[in-house]
DNA sequence: CAGTATCCATAAAGATACTG
DNA sequence: CAGTATCTTTATGGATACTG
């Protein structure tokens, strides 16, 4: 049998996510929920700065390319930083905050998966480049067990002991 | 030998993709690149399994709910199950393939993310139900090192000794 | 190189009503 | 409960042309 029911215990009372306001994850997808936003993100840690850089490597217009910049450094996962080549006027590039480095496990793990379930060539790699083995995304807890999707749940602990108020 | 390109720091042959067709992320994202089907994988992580339940705690309409799970039942994250409520007609409920179960990373790291940086209460915790510690999405390598961004390399390895033939 | 401005096509999703 | 059927709005993004 192919299937897996997750989180027996994890329980969360779900109906309680409306007095908790948007989840997170929700609003991280406001940020980085388009495609474009996700292959810039992609770029960016690949090294891209450049405007035109972004919008050749992702394949997408200028005007896409724009939208979505702006976009991601008002969210404050890049930030514009002048700079002047010999003879030109100033411009800006785009570098990631540290913000925008901390949604790396997001994109790796995102490529991880699609190079396991949608790729039929295994020619791309994620590398611990200090000690050259292969580096993967993975959940673990604070006393170092690796987490499987069974062992994992979400608390929704109260504020100081208030009254539960659940209906 | 095998070739390999490989991101220092973080870098590419960037135009190399090219030749590797669309990168798995960019796959990834057309499988769960919408709103509604990161949601609809969130709460299967919960345990939501019914079409219903699936629309009322998302908050998208049934229309919507409909697209994104034979979407997702195609691309192989869910299948579905036939159940029968006593006294009821045989219905489906959507289970997670292990291939929906193994994009729970994905989806934790933006939990984690938009927690830390979008949400201002730090009520919800992932945990690690055999220990109750503290669990976390995180980049390690085989040896077991924790990976910082600047250390992640990625590799493109050409298919057996093949000519190069990079430009 | 780094954009802006328009116009247009498609995708995602809400609202509402109806069905077995 | 589990959907389907319409209709409409908004988001996303392509194509193309123009600008400093």
């Amino acid at each position: 049998m192919t299937s897996v029911t997750v989180l027996q215990g994890p329980l969360v009372d779900r109906d309680a996510w409306s007095a908790v306001g948007k989840c997170p994850i929700e609003k991280t997808m406001a940020v980085i929920g388009t495609k474009s936003a996700m292959l810039i993100l992609r770029e960016a840690y690949y090294g891209t700065t450049r405007f035109d850089d972004f919008a050749r490597r992702v394949g997408i217009t200028k005007a896409a390319t724009a939208a979505r910049l702006a976009e991601l450094v008002d969210a404050g996962l890049l930030t514009r930083q002048p700079y002047r080549e010999p003879g030109q006027r100033v411009r800006d590039e785009y570098v990631l905050t540290p913000a925008g480095a901390e949604l790396m496990p997001v994109v790796w793990s995102m490529f991880e998966w699609g190079r396991r379930h949608l790729s039929n060539d295994s020619r791309l790699r994620l590398t611990h480049l200090e000690c050259g083995a292969d580096a993967t995304v993975e959940i673990r807890c604070a006393e170092g067990h690796l987490v499987p999707q069974s062992e994992l749940g979400v608390e929704l602990t109260r504020k100081g002991g208030a009254a539960p108020a659940s209906r």
